[in-house]
RNA sequence: GCGGGCGUGGCGGAACAGGUAGACGCGCGGGUCUCAAAAACCCGUUUCUUCGGAAGUGCCGGUUCGAUUCCGGCCGCCCGCACCA
């Protein structure tokens, strides 16, 4: 009968305008009760949903329904990271506003997120692109600046010729723009920094408490930290050298290392060539200038990333050795030295680094050993082409000799304190990062403008806060490359607000991590027209206890927010919060198998038609009816065509199967792989549900019938099983294990299946009625954080007025699933034989007795006699014969 | 090159803390119902087997009464970083 079945179309639309029309999802900021903060990364606004937001956000909303139904505050709010390149690039292409395109496209994937069923709150969404968040980001700005916590300076930056935009370290990828997959350029820029660098020790010494991060994520931010201790130690050039660069200023060139047992097995010292001494020699140096020029050429293409080649030039200056004045080592102009690492020089010892005995047998420069690896003979060893970069004790290193790598390190780091040179000391010890800062300048139009003005006569002028926002001019046109700010006819001319005189705006805007970096504070107060954030409501609510999004941001996002946490505490916006997130989940993507045709065109699943028999699986064109190969399983993308719109299945099964597919079968880091069949699984289940509910409701004892304390055995093995269910569904949601629970939830159906098909309804007594009320609310309970539609519509066939959405979550009695029997899985030699149904607290004789009379453990056991039992008391037994 | 992770049926995956390997789902096979199909329900589904059992969690070895789990060494795949001195 038709009429019997669950129908989605009908019940989540209701369902979710009662949510809404009920208000049960806001968060109010009086509420004292514990609060529980979760936080799914925010979408960019491209215009459609995929699976991966519907994954990323299902799970979210699980633990934010189940941390409501136990009793907490739950904030669970949402946004759009709305700035950035694609609303330019649509407005090049479709002469459409970037600002219309952006809210068009947060208007439908709002609405596509409201047909998910998501219990947000949303009278606290934020758009980054909204002058009134991004006046408080400029605000901000202004704060750091007077902290001295944003910087502007020249340097070296990335540039990336498609996007024609400066782009950060963290955002190119293999040498490639992360947006556009151009190899990215080095250019010579002035440029806003936000100063990232300078908290690289505390960023780093705080990734150990974040021990609800993956460890993973954690190691990656280390990396890339990247901190090393080493000896900044000063060359000495020899004073001859007038006569090869005779204008050379320099009388010293320092070098950065963190071997500086390895000295005595120098060989030559190697600038970068961009070094300022390589620079100045170039000028009076043609061959130099020309090397030089030839380094930056390769720099900045991919036969460097791919070559690798090691090339230098002598540059003719010598410098003395720092522990032998009669020794003069040569100095290389190296195109492998980097001039943002360290002091931009080196010290090259070939026989214990591969570089520099690549660069060392090129140029026939030599090696001396000056680490003996254990065991070898020191008279015989020697090294050819393979640099030994282990441990050992010293040699051919005077008064190293015989030390250990550590000791040698200290003893040279100790001798060059204490040498005093032109009045400092020859070696100092320093802690280096690879860690670079935050290069936010962007040449764009979409972003949030930074806000100062360029005054001829006072230099760089902060907008003054009476002025912001700064807002983007409306009227703008895109038909051009470049930055379209910087063309805009009027808005870049001000008067100075200091002098005012005719000065000029700043055309670049922010980086849209920067918008990213504090989006999850503003969620607390978003109604704040003063200031960036309320510092009381960050402290009621802050850290997240929960945040989850893609991997993809381990680096970039995370990083950058735990910066600005950092920096927002010194400007006073977020009192003594340090770290943002205290739980972080990184979860898989959703993939799905691809299908190309003979012709090499790709193809949506909804073109091809799937079948199986016992060779495998078959895909069909529906057109052709061809046979079409079945590709390998891959991240859905429009490229490939292997993608399923959320809206069709919302469409054709309903938000719930969707949200119940991409929580089951795979574990939510890994990658779920989107089958045809997995979601009408899905489906099927629901009906599943809704027809034993329906079962239940029928001899269910009235709401509020409480099961006696005297229930017979097998109303109590009822209870047992679906306390037990219970019990594990709590702590798969606490650790995230949606696939356990959704497996738990399958075995509890089939169980409570099998429980009614097991007794005659027609003379079931009130106390197993009163099991079935309990087994059912429960049951329902337990689904309905990921079928939350479901739920309610389970909710009130089983007679419920309220919802389940609001109904506190159900009390486990963990003394009940402690039963009296156990069942002992008995071994013979480890393997098992039987089972032992046992009184629980039998004594261990009795049990020995009892397993020795086993049939299958006599058998097994062939005649042998017994050598031991073990008994591991309530968990197996064990005959060794 | 450096760092990290993962290898379990036809497939996705379970297995708390060293204690019954393969839960649960998908697929497949068989059956019930039906004129038929769909839906639903039931049974089976690691391999081999003389039906007693035997082998089995990438491979080799170790520790243990007992190893998917711990240790050592290989092989394969995936991810991150990459001239960082």
């Amino acid at each position: 009968m038709d009429t019997e079945r669950y129908n989605a179309r009908a019940a989540e639309p209701k369902w979710q305008r009662i949510w809404e029309e009920r208000d049960i999802f806001r968060t109010h900021n009086g509420d004292p009760r514990p609060k529980y903060y979760v936080l799914e990364m925010f979408p960019y606004p491209s215009g459609r949903i995929h699976m991966g937001h519907v994954r990323n956000y299902t799970m979210g909303d699980v633990i934010a329904r189940y941390k409501r139904a136990r009793g907490f505050s739950v904030l669970h709010p949402m946004g759009w990271d709305a700035f950035g390149m694609p609303a330019e690039n649509a407005a090049w292409h479709n002469k459409s506003h970037p600002a219309d395109w952006t809210y068009a496209n947060i208007a439908s994937m709002r609405k596509q997120l409201k047909a998910i069923g998501l219990s947000l709150d949303w009278s606290r969404e934020i758009a980054t692109c909204d002058p009134s968040y991004y006046r408080h980001q400029q605000r901000m700005f202004l704060d750091f600046l007077a902290e001295g916590l944003v910087i502007r300076k020249k340097s070296k930056v990335n540039w990336d010729p498609v996007d024609h935009t400066v782009l950060a370290n963290e955002q190119v990828i293999d040498g490639r723009g992360w947006r556009s997959g151009t190899l990215v350029e080095q250019r010579e820029l002035t440029q806003w920094f936000f100063k990232i660098t300078a908290f690289a020790e505390e960023l780093l010494g705080a990734l150990d408490g974040l021990t609800r991060w993956p460890e993973k994520v954690r190691l990656m931010q280390a990396n890339w930290i990247g901190r090393s201790e080493g000896l900044a130690l000063r060359f000495e050039i020899a004073p001859s050298d007038k006569a090869v660069a005779p204008n050379i200023e320099a009388t010293e060139i320092e070098v950065y290392t963190t071997r500086p047992d390895t000295l005595f097995g120098a060989r030559f010292v190697a600038l970068s060539p961009d070094h300022p001494l390589a620079q100045e020699i170039a000028r009076q140096n043609p061959d130099l200038a020309r090397f030089v020029a030839e380094c930056h050429r390769s720099g900045t293409a991919e036969e460097a990333i791919e070559t690798a080649e090691k090339k230098g030039l002598d540059t003719g200056l010598r410098v003395r050795h720092p522990f032998d004045r009669d020794w003069w080592l040569p100095v290389y102009a190296a195109n492998f030295v980097l001039m943002e690492y360290g002091t931009g020089a080196i010290f090259g010892c070939p026989a214990h680094d591969q570089r520099d005995l690549d660069f060392a047998n090129k140029y026939g420069l030599g090696n001396t050993p000056v680490v003996c690896p254990p065991g070898q003979d020191p008279a015989l060893f020697v090294i050819t082409d393979t640099a030994y970069d282990g441990d050992g004790l010293l040699i051919n290193s005077r008064f190293l000799d015989g030390l250990t790598v550590p000791q040698a390190k200290e003893e040279v780091a100790i001798r060059l304190e204490a040498t005093r040179v032109g009045g400092r000391p020859q070696g100092q010890r320093e802690v280096q990062f690879r860690l670079r800062d935050w290069g936010i300048s962007r040449q764009r139009y979409w972003g949030c403008p930074i806000p100062v003005i360029h005054c001829p006569a006072c230099g760089v002028v902060p907008v003054p806060l009476a002025d912001l926002p700064v807002e983007l001019p409306r009227d703008m046109s895109f038909d051009e490359p470049g930055n379209p700010l910087a063309r805009h006819p009027t808005w870049k001319h001000v008067a100075c607000p200091s002098c005012g005189t005719k000065a000029q705006r700043e055309t670049d805007t922010m980086d849209t991590f920067v918008d990213s970096s504090w989006y999850f504070l503003r969620f607390t107060d978003p109604w704040n027209d003063e200031t960036p954030t309320s510092p009381k409501m960050v402290t009621k609510y802050l850290p997240v206890d929960q945040y989850i999004g893609g991997v993809e941001h381990a680096i970039l996002h995370l990083l950058y927010a735990r910066f600005f946490t950092r920096a927002m505490q010194i400007t006073g916006h977020v009192g003594d919060l340090k770290e943002p997130f205290t739980g972080l989940f990184t979860q898989g993507m959703v993939v799905h198998e691809t299908y190309q045709a003979r012709d090499g065109a790709w193809l949506y699943p909804s073109e091809i038609r799937l079948t199986a028999d016992e060779a495998g699986r078959h895909a069909f064109r529906l057109d052709t009816d061809e046979e079409i190969a079945i590709g390998p399983i891959e991240k859905m993308s429009k490229s490939k065509k292997n993608t399923v719109d959320p809206d069709d299945i919302v469409a054709d099964y309903g938000a719930d199967t969707a949200r119940w597919f991409v929580l089951s079968d795979s574990p939510p880091e890994r990658d779920v792989i989107w089958t045809e069949e997995g979601v009408q699984g899905a489906a099927k289940f629901i009906q599943r549900v809704w027809r034993l509910v329906g079962e239940l409701a029928g001899i269910a004892a009235p709401i509020g019938a409480k099961p006696s304390e005297t229930l017979s055995e097998g109303a109590l093995a009822i209870r047992r099983l679906v306390h037990q269910s219970l019990i594990k569904v709590e702590e798969d949601f606490e650790r995230l294990r949606f696939n356990r629970a959704v497996a738990q939830i399958y075995d509890l159906a089939n169980k409570l299946s099998s429980a009614i098909g097991a007794i005659e309804t027609e003379i079931m007594g009130d106390d197993l009625r009163a099991v079935f009320r309990e087994a059912a609310e429960i049951f329902v309970s337990l689904l309905a954080p990921m079928m939350p539609h479901l739920g309610e519509e389970c909710w009130a066939a089983l007679g419920h007025a309220d919802l389940v959405a609001t109904a506190p979550w159900p009390v486990a009695d963990r003394a009940l699933v402690v039963e009296e029997t156990i069942t002992l899985p008995v071994q013979v030699n480890g393997r098992k034989r039987a089972d032992l149904v046992i009184a629980r607290d039998a004594a261990n004789p009795a049990i020995e007795a009892a397993v020795l009379a086993l049939d299958p453990v006599r058998r097994a056991l062939e005649g042998r006699s017994v050598k031991k039992i073990i008994i591991v008391p309530q968990r197996i037994v064990n005959v060794v014969g």
